[in-house]
DNA sequence: CTAATTATAGCAAATGTTTTCTTTTTCGTC
DNA sequence: GACGAAAAAGAAAACATTTGCTATAATTAG
């Protein structure tokens, strides 16, 4: 490879003066310019990155911490965090936690989780990055996970404290749109299939659904209200007991799509027609939406803009140390399918 | 951060001296070894990676290349990867080609994909990674479209040429696995619904699915035999075809899950009961397999193995660049549920 | 015409390591 | 006590840049 050296003694000027026609940190004469121009294409020179990093402290990289790459929304946002990166001349590290494996209880599982965390950042930091991007699954706060550092850290997806720069999408507005969306098509009885009951998402989707009938003057009836546990056999049970109401719902809005499967399931053994007699709504847009009998209605994650998002940011603290903290919160779109 | 210099001047050494206390590359007294710890731990001294990547030409990173990170076995092949680079102290640049969105004509799609590739290689390279693992999902050899390297190169999933060291699975043993497994179920009419006619995986996997049929002297009718473009819809229209036959086959391979779920919805709509009166298996085991109604029976990818594979070539590749290029075939696992 | 200012380019130090080559120290033996 | 070999440690060059400072030439002002 050509150094910086070869290229000068080319030209016949010093290794400053190709740095400098190169960044374009100085002014030069036209001739001195294009000289050097002339020797950089003749020796087929690039510059060497690690030279340039060890000298400048700045490695144009961004290490970004997935809790697991497998995850279902990490993907787009990975996806949209490397476009973002990659137009603006950034490379990005990524580390995977594999936080998607159990362990046995939760205790253990903390500990493991915060030394696999500040495992991950020691890693990260070895490699000199210039900023990180935790990708977080997990409803829960994790910023306490995370020793106090000077890199620049943005959180996406899941959400740090208020002192940390996040970006992840609304939960009430979103379950609010579709409340409205259901209201709008004529529904007024509406049963909800939440998530796990002390689950940050449940009480934040929850509360965008009530908000959504007060304001139009309704209110769901507590026996409308069952608790579920994001799995697809929770879908099952709910519904059955939603079924053996005495006035029973128009529809049922899963809080995500594999409980609204499972609900559609034991719609189709009763018998029932979707969406003419009972219809049904999710969210998240898995896979399995678009392939269910009939394609589900559900809620779009925005996944490619959340990464797309946390890019930008990460870039701006970079260049901005002492900047304050900013909360950016991204609309969910709905999907319309055919079972509503 | 404290550097080499400090450490050295604190232990009262040279900073040679430190670099082989670090490195371990040379024989020193106890005492001296035990005088530079100590001051390693009083400094809270690191190794910068980037003087010492610079000095010593070894970077030990990994660039991935992979053609969407959306794409569906993508992101267990690079948890693999990860895992096992980790675990070598090896890190991960990670760039997304963004190859999912096609584009108008053939011909432009291969001019873009060129470039795509061949920018996405000079990133990789100007960040003096130690080696490349391209992880392709296309059934053609892409390796025409790399222009020659000299870094160290391995395929993973899709393959290269016979010149490339590459690790993918096994189309033809997985589709005469399972055809086997569904002979020892005592299947003798087996109609297959084949992907896109002319591509790879369709030919391979036909083919496996014949040679274990001949192997006990059987031989599949020419009008069990569909073909399909891997969509839901062709499920639904070739499994309409194969209903129309006099005489119909007991089970319908299709050779993904895709059509295997536009398979079953047709069986359903029938009145046929699965696996009863027909039995269905799929190839890929996506999420959706295990939510249709029963859940399916299919073959499952060793994505996390090809990952772990193409890691441990890498890395074998770097530390010995002449070695002949190896081509590994991993087996898939047959996934048992409810279909047949 | 001189002095001050500006434009242009180069020198050399600095970034934090590794590694070759030398020098110093140690120690056993004669 | 001197010699030599072996062992231990150090000096300095090298890796490829960036950048503050300096030097020279050219232009302008007085």
């Amino acid at each position: 490879m050509a150094t910086m050296r070869d290229v000068a003694q080319l030209a016949g000027v010093s290794t400053a003066t190709v740095s400098h026609v190169v960044n374009g940190t100085k002014k030069l004469s036209p001739e001195t310019t294009e000289k050097v121009l002339m020797a950089i294409a003749e020796a087929n020179y690039t510059p060497n990155t690690l030279a340039k990093s060890l000298r400048s402290g700045q490695t144009h990289t961004i290490g970004v911490l997935v809790e697991d790459i497998r995850g279902l929304p990490v993907a787009g946002i990975v996806s949209g965090i490397n476009e973002t990166l990659s137009k603006s001349g950034y490379r990005m590290i990524l580390h995977d936690l594999h936080l998607l494996e159990k362990l046995y209880n939760q205790y253990e599982q903390i500990v493991s989780y915060r030394q696999r965390i500040n495992n991950g950042v020691a890693l990260l930091q070895s490699s000199n990055v210039d900023g990180i991007i935790y990708v977080g699954m997990h409803d829960r706060h994790l910023d306490y996970l995370f020793d106090p550092m000077d890199t620049p850290l943005v959180f996406a997806y899941s959400h740090g404290t208020k002192q940390d720069t996040y970006v992840t999408y609304s939960n009430q507005d979103s379950a609010a749109d579709m409340t409205r969306y259901l209201l709008s098509k004529g529904h007024e009885r509406i049963a909800v299939i939440a998530g796990h009951p002390h689950s940050y998402p449940t009480a934040r989707r929850m509360h965008g659904i009530q908000m959504a009938m007060q304001q139009v003057g309704l209110v769901i009836p507590e026996e409308y209200i069952r608790y579920g546990n994001w799995e697809y056999e929770s879908g099952v049970t709910e519904t059955r007991a939603l079924l053996a109401l005495e006035v029973r719902p128009t529809v049922i809005f899963a809080m995500n799509d594999l409980m609204a499967a499972g609900c559609m399931h034991v719609l189709n053994e009763a018998g029932l027609r979707i969406p003419q007699d009972m219809a049904v709504v999710g969210f998240d847009n898995r896979e399995i939406a678009s392939y269910l009998q009939p394609p589900l209605t559900t809620v779009q994650l925005p996944t490619t803009e959340i990464g797309t998002s946390a890019a930008l940011h990460i870039m701006e603290k970079i260049n901005n140390p002492s900047a304050s903290p900013v909360r950016e919160i991204i609309h969910c779109s709905i999907v319309e399918r055919a079972s509503v």
